[in-house]
DNA sequence: TTGAAAGCGCTAACAA
DNA sequence: TTGTTAGCGCTTTCAA
């Protein structure tokens, strides 16, 4: 007990006002035990005697303590932190925080924290978020790639950090990895405009190099060879990156002299920026669109636009569950989880092509 | 040296394929310098020599070393962990998503990691949530309050955890809060309504008990008064909580003998609640709609929806500031700070009531 | 049932 | 410029 010091001593030089915080020592003091029975108490470790638990009860109250988990699990034997890291596209869009909201909600139970990022498919900020969040020690990584390569992770996951990535495929690194059907869910999209008499239907995609993009691409392009129809590049637009290009790619092709008669636009951003050319040509109820991901108030536009839903919540949770079954000491081969889409019909998608 | 094992010492026992993470000492040993050399090293401190730092270096790439910076920060002599909790509403919904997203921003150049959790209207959620991320020592924390009482934060930062409060200020605490210009926005919108023609305005608004609910009403009231109006409780729907509540309430509205010839939404979702009602009952052109809180696509809707726009990014913005300028040292009163909004019209306010 | 001593990975303070 | 020693707040190990 000779070199402990006590909470009034530590408080010389402190701010006015600020105390510092007292640790397990100050409690051990105050309740005249050891520090391991406060520990014991704090863990809740069966072995101590009622009499010493409400003596370190009342300390811990009358000092106001908090345990403090960073050292505990510093100390700890298997080092965990009781942390998850998230790295995502971007933490303000609906897909981002459905997913972030569904692994918080996996995480709570099992009285595990988010930290979460944003990478803007920025390939640097993907790995320097992973660093961080590594040298933070979070237990396990969901990852929305953006790099061209992810085995840069490779010594982390050697070293214990349990990798799971969502939306794409980790490229050269085998890992767990939940996706939307993409190519399924784009040939549901596409065939169901084919059902609906369309035979020009043009496509709107998101960047190439995206894999996400290029399998909905590969759906657009398998749905029309079934139907037996050839591929009009001149109404295939891919590379688009925001509202306004897809905007502005619609009010092109409106103006070919044989314009499709129906939209398939891959991506969430895409599909808005189609209905907004679309309804700024007043054409909106003319030309039959269908979108890949849902959007909030899809269904309150007019007409209401048909859409691919993917289920970003659904991503979420599997990729916490899988994330915590490995933490569990699953050590079985890493798998590809797809998660089927389902097509929302609204009215924009059921729009018949002109009788000519 | 004695003391020090080897990285293949520790790798007894370990799962097949796992490898325990390398220590500066590993790296120390590799490099045949002293721990605090390596230390040196990591942290960018000037005081070594080029040979020592190229052996330090190599030995760090080799074994793939990554600082651990829990270890760090309980050592270090501010006791700072370079974080910040974020206690929010929803992390789903797009104010508490942008809010979160404009907070990570200003936190990047700090290199301050965001750890988020959502409250969903729970007290006891608010609580365990704070209780969580200051046993992760969090530097300071971002909440927007839900609990009836803040005291029980007392403690905290009296230890030295920074607070700031968004979007409603806290109860039996002070500190520094960033809350919208509610009272004032709702005037506005308000204001707008009367100066379009319309005597007969209708009020849907959220649980009373929320400040930031009376306060729009409080707006509401204010505007009418000033234009010499009197209430008519009949057109006055309050603790509306859902878009189906919001919905069912105009659909009311609509039926009574003398309707309202003007909506004025004082929340996201009531908006949203109000439109659908509308359109559901082909009422979108003739009854004039303003939104308080701006949300995805209102500009696409047909009529596009007024709204008076808060500004989520500018809040999340200005409680980070605030934050580090605390953990800076900033000493001064506690602050309140009104962030503007913004009347933004787009169609649906600008109805006019019928000529009778 | 309780406690003393050691040490998790790192930085502070000081010495060489 | 480099290294040694102590110790952040906690858990582990082992002894009483």
């Amino acid at each position: 007990m000779a070199k402990m010091t006590t909470l009034s001593d530590e408080l010389a030089g402190q701010e006015p006002g600020e105390r510092l915080r007292p640790t397990m020592r100050d409690v051990a003091a105050l309740a005249g035990v050891s520090l391991k029975t406060v520990s014991r108490v704090i863990n809740a470790e069966p072995a101590v005697s009622a009499e010493l638990l409400t003596r370190v009860q009342r300390a811990i109250d009358q000092l106001d303590y908090r345990p403090n988990l960073t050292a505990s699990s510093l100390r700890r034997n298997d080092g965990k932190t009781a942390t998850v890291g998230l790295v995502l596209e971007d933490l303000a869009n609906p897909y981002s925080a459905a997913v972030t909201r569904a692994v918080e909600d996996a995480a709570r139970p099992r009285r595990v924290t988010v930290v979460a990022g944003s990478v803007d498919e920025d390939p640097d900020r993907e790995r320097a978020l992973v660093r961080e969040f590594v040298a933070r020690r979070v237990d396990g990584l969901i990852v929305a790639p953006t790099a061209s390569d992810q085995s840069y992770m490779i010594g982390d996951r050697r070293a214990g950090t349990v990798l799971v990535f969502v939306d794409r495929p980790p490229k050269h690194l085998d890992a767990d990895v939940i996706v939307a059907a993409n190519r399924d869910g784009a040939m549901d999209g596409v065939r169901h405009l084919l059902a609906g008499g369309h035979r020009r239907i043009a496509f709107l995609g998101d960047l190439s190099t995206i894999s996400t993009a290029s399998e909905r691409y590969g759906g657009y392009l398998e749905a029309l060879e079934r139907a037996g129809l050839p591929v009009d590049d001149t109404i295939v637009r891919r590379d688009l990156r925001s509202v306004g290009a897809a905007q502005a790619a619609v009010e092109e092709l409106l103006h070919l002299t044989v314009p499709p008669t129906a939209i398939f636009a891959a991506q969430n951003v895409l599909g808005i920026g189609a209905f907004a050319a679309l309804r700024g040509q007043r054409r909106q109820f003319d030309v039959a669109l269908v979108g890949f991901d849902d959007f909030p108030l899809a269904d309150l536009l007019d007409p209401g636009v048909t859409v691919v839903a993917q289920d970003p919540v659904a991503i979420g949770r599997l990729a916490a569950e899988t994330l915590f079954r490995r933490l569990d000491g699953d050590r079985s081969p890493s798998t590809v989880q797809v998660v089927p889409t389902r097509l929302i019909v609204r009215g924009s998608g059921e729009i018949a092509p002109p009788v000519d």
